[in-house]
DNA sequence: CAGTGGTCTAGACCACTGA
DNA sequence: CAGTGGTCTAGACCACTGT
């Protein structure tokens, strides 16, 4: 393992996940596990508070490091993760169609999400996301062509996330989402099976590299009844 | 100050919000805060780390930390703020009208939320929150009785947070919230200007105090078009 | 009281950036 | 190359919990 205090938070992340270590288990003692992974406190600490800020365990002054029972079943949660990463883990039946996959010049709206000239093309990809047999999420994302290698089908169909995280080497750094209410469009009633709902749940999401530049700008169209956000937080 | 870290956090988080370091601004490096606040650079990092996980910076490796564009006028954001600060920060008109103020014997929904036995007294509080001459919020609250002190109608027209952390002195630790789309019940359409919408926002909120004991449960039911939740995420 | 986590220090080496 | 942030160490003192 790279860093220590990483290999020491996913030590106890997946036991965690996975249920080896109960709600309420006390972990050892910072002292103890610096001892266990022959290191200082300090480094040590910083797992701790890994795990900690993420929800899987809580430390009480005094008296020591406690499992969570928050975090079990709780996805789609708050922060980073993709379409695939959340239905793999919540096990879901999952499909998803590429509607069109294309390099086009923005509409006004998208080129000032994206912080762009309206004559600085984009990829654009448009998804149906289908799960149980109901198309349920419609996705819309717009990448900026000018950092993006070309996309094929195969990628869409899989995961855009995966391919730029794994397959090249892009550093996701940070994400802003903005979750809305709105009206349902005659995109919405046509790609997805709205069951009569006449309002979708709109996720917005920028997406920034590294280096502090936005490169990708997505809007995730849910169907109301299939749509849930959990969010952890902590007092600073 | 009492920490010397969260000193330095709180100067340039105010510094950031109140516009005095404009964003893409390069903050003074780590070495020079260190002799700047004279303290160690651990310490200075335990600053900026915070600053960025809130969104404040962002660090690049070799380069330096800078101002972000993205915290700015965002709010409601994630996290656990009361409907006051965020009504406050945005400079809204806003009333708060207390519906009902009771001790009572928690139904079996309220009482599986807050993990009691249905005999257990809770408060119960009711409020909608009416900002520009509109009733735009329900909020539902229960709090376990058996922790909370006698609340009086005052202390819930004006906040119970502020009330519970800052008069007594209650630590709060942390809170999860689950956002869904529901569909508008009778109570919602005579207590909320709905404006023929059919559905509302439904944050439901459980605070934990820094025993890791959940005290709190809330329900806040919102008009889709006043709804809006910002998420701000960084990869581990 | 001994044990816990919270803060802090004064060093060290590394990988990365820009000139 | 010097400067940056990222990791790590081996100590220290404190406030808090339980016995």
């Amino acid at each position: 393992m790279d860093n220590i205090y990483l290999g020491i938070y996913q030590d106890y992340a997946d036991q965690i996940e996975k249920g080896d270590l109960k709600p309420d288990t006390k972990l050892p003692s910072e002292n103890e596990l610096a001892q266990m992974y022959e290191t200082s406190r300090e480094t040590v600490r910083k797992a701790l508070n890994l795990l900690a800020q993420n929800g899987y365990i809580h430390k009480i002054k005094g008296k020591g490091s406690f499992v969570l029972h928050v975090h079990k079943f709780d996805f789609p949660v708050s922060g980073l993760v993709s379409f695939k990463e959340i239905a793999t883990k919540m096990g879901l039946q999952w499909k998803t169609h590429v509607l069109s996959l294309e390099v086009v010049k923005p509409g006004r709206y998208v080129a000032s999400q994206l912080e762009l000239s309206p004559s600085d093309p984009v990829w654009q990809v448009f998804r149906i996301r289908e799960v149980a047999g109901e198309r349920i999420i419609l996705d819309k994302d717009y990448l900026k062509e000018s950092v993006v290698p070309p996309l094929t089908l195969s990628i869409c169909q899989d995961s855009i996330y995966e391919f730029l995280e794994q397959n090249l080497d892009f550093k996701i750094s940070f994400a802003k989402k903005v979750i809305t209410m709105d009206e349902a469009t005659t995109e919405d009633h046509s790609c997805l099976d709205l069951r009569g709902y006449q309002m979708v749940a709109v996720v917005r999401n920028y997406v920034y590299l590294e280096d502090n530049t936005l490169f990708q700008y997505t809007e995730s169209r849910h169907r109301p009844d299939k749509f849930r956000f959990v969010d952890f937080a902590r007092r600073p």
